[in-house]
RNA sequence: GGGUCGCUAGCUCAGCGGUAGAGCAUCCGGCUUUUAACCGGCUGGUCCUGAGUUCGAAUCUCAGGCGACCCA
């Protein structure tokens, strides 16, 4: 292992010694590989054409057959074959005093990145290459890569080491381009609907706008607690008030809780806030704004994911969550009159695990639906008309008072998106957020905490207003057909590995 | 939080109480149309860590670390 690394410190010192540097400041490319693969793949076998082109990438293959050889380099959109001959690149270097057909052989490893100058030709067996007349070192890779026909399987380095992952596992690179795809379309799309995109604090003194513990952090020379944002909607809901009609903002959450395959402490969420709207418009444009992402990323509105099919073009199922529990479970929450103990005997019956902080009928409807009813809707389901008690920043619904005019969408049976009709009364938003800081005060540490400068905002008033929040990476997770959300980050949080206090030794043949 | 599984060469894996193995990569030699190039030769190890059982442990037991999956 450490004898590869000294080899090839041995080889970046005698490019020195020729005069040449293994670390390049620049070199100039005239094409991507992309770009010829797809300009020149007609040329029949054994055809050239004579195209003087540069281009750079890292060295994946070697074959080397005496006098002649074929490499495969790779650049950020593609591969392509070098043909390299002795004879044409010890012409050149006679000339010029370049690197020779034998350095390329001695001291080019697998993982090294260099740039080329040559023409195009395909060779007899009708491979697109560069035939190449000289070459430059780019950077002198010390390390081995990975097995080139396995690649890199082990899932714990695949995160820690992603570097890796990206050179070797080339799917790796399309999800985090899909995922810079969506992102994009997303800015796009609200920014041509005249959305204005907001920064709001990540630091701040109170974390509100979500039922999450947050990360906690000190600021010194104020000497306050600040705590990482769980949320935006709090201070997006202020630039409502200060009259912004139509806001976003997309960025990075942070929630001091669980990891898993659908979690991770920090996740990426857009916000979404329009006024002169409820939660019905924002069921629409939430249904147009993932139609238009899927069919740009997928090009289609059918896709596998997983084992399924997910069909997004047909209009979107929209369900109350009474029903949709009734209709998976057969209880009726209609049906116990209020009557607590009636409803968990019925929950029980269906093997629901009741913690004791299920005290209401509404968190109990919310623990059946989440317990049975999540994990099967597959087919986009906005599901609607959620219990008052766990939505402390929604509206009243008007036909009953128990309920608030929000819904959830779930995909793949996961949620994918959380929306209200916004509280903007500000008797009621102090009364329920009285009521969570009660419970905050009985021990919940999930519970909001009154943030008395929102309440001020919301009694300079509020419009009315339909807000909406859609999990990006699980979005991605759909697009790019990903079992867990850490496919989808490109540097998961992770335990740190114990590190072993194996001293670096050696460095002697270190380049200066 | 509970359960199951995994951790052995740079990578992918075998070995499951008796000298630490293979393929690829590396290193040396050969080769002017290969593409998992090929042919010949050589190297490479804290078997995740620690303790125990044993004449003897990668292998069995216990504790710990990290990860994956399932359940809650």
């Amino acid at each position: 292992m450490s004898e590869i690394r000294e080899a090839r410190l041995l080889k970046a010192n005698s490019l020195i010694n020729k005069g040449f540097e293994p670390y390049a400041e620049t070199f100039k490319i005239s094409h991507s590989t992309r770009f010829l693969n797809e300009k020149f793949g007609y040329l029949d076998n054994g055809q050239e054409f004579d195209l003087n082109v540069s281009l750079a990438g890292r060295v994946l293959a070697k074959r080397v057959m005496g006098k002649i050889a074929f490499f495969t380099i790779t650049d950020q959109e593609g591969k392509i074959q070098l043909y390299l001959e002795k004879r044409i690149i010890d012409d050149y270097e006679i000339n010029a005093k370049l690197l020779s057909f034998e350095d390329l052989k001695e001291i080019v490893d697998i993982g090294d990145w260099i740039g080329v100058f040559g023409t195009i030709k395909k060779t007899n067996k009708g491979e697109l290459s560069i035939k190449v007349s000289k070459w430059e070192m780019l950077s002198k890779s010390l390390q081995p890569l990975p097995d080139k026909w396995h690649g890199l399987t082990d899932i714990e380095k695949r995160y820690r080491q992603r570097y890796l992952d990206l050179i070797v596992n080339p799917l790796s690179k399309t999800v985090f381009k899909t995922r810079a795809k969506c992102i994009s379309l997303i800015r796009r799309w609200l920014d041509e609907k005249n959305f204005l995109e907001i920064e709001t604090p990540i630091l701040q003194s109170e974390a509100g706008g979500a039922e999450a513990r947050p990360f906690i952090t000190h600021h010194n020379t104020l000497d306050i607690p600040l705590y990482l944002r769980i949320a935006t909607e709090l201070h997006l809901k202020r630039m409502v008030v200060g009259g912004f009609e139509k806001v976003y903002e997309l960025g990075r959450i942070f929630r001091n809780e669980g990891v898993s395959t659908k979690h991770n402490p920090e996740f990426t969420s857009v916000e979404i806030y329009q006024a002169f709207s409820n939660y019905i418009d924002m069921m629409n444009l939430t249904e147009d704004l993932i139609k238009n992402i899927v069919l740009s990323c997928c090009d289609s509105l059918v896709i596998n994911y997983q084992d399924k099919v997910i069909d997004f073009s047909k209009p979107w199922k929209r369900i109350s969550m009474k029903n949709v529990v009734k209709e998976y479970t057969g209880i009726d929450f209609d049906s116990f009159d209020g009557d607590l103990n009636k409803a968990k005997k019925f929950s029980e019956e269906i093997n629901i695990e009741i913690s004791p902080k299920i005290n209401t009928l509404g968190r109990l409807l919310n623990e059946v639906f989440e317990q049975k009813v999540e994990s099967q809707l597959i087919e986009p389901t906005f599901v609607t008309d959620y219990p008052i008690e766990i939505s402390p920043l929604a509206r009243r619904h008007p036909k009953n008072k128990e309920m608030v005019q929000r819904f959830e969408l779930f995909i793949a049976g996961r949620e994918l998106a959380n929306a209200f009709s916004e509280l903007i009364d500000p008797v009621d938003q102090r009364q329920r957020m009285q009521l969570q800081q009660s419970l905050r005060d009985a021990g919940d540490l999930e519970a909001h905490c009154i943030d008395e400068d929102f309440l001020q905002a919301l009694e300079i008033g509020m419009p009315p207003t339909g807000g909406l929040g859609i999990g990006i990476d699980r979005l991605v997770m759909l697009l790019t057909n990903s079992s867990s959300i850490r496919d989808v980050i490109p540097f998961p949080l992770l335990k740190p590995e114990l590190t072993s206090n194996k001293s670096e030794k050696s460095t002697s043949n270190e380049v200066k």
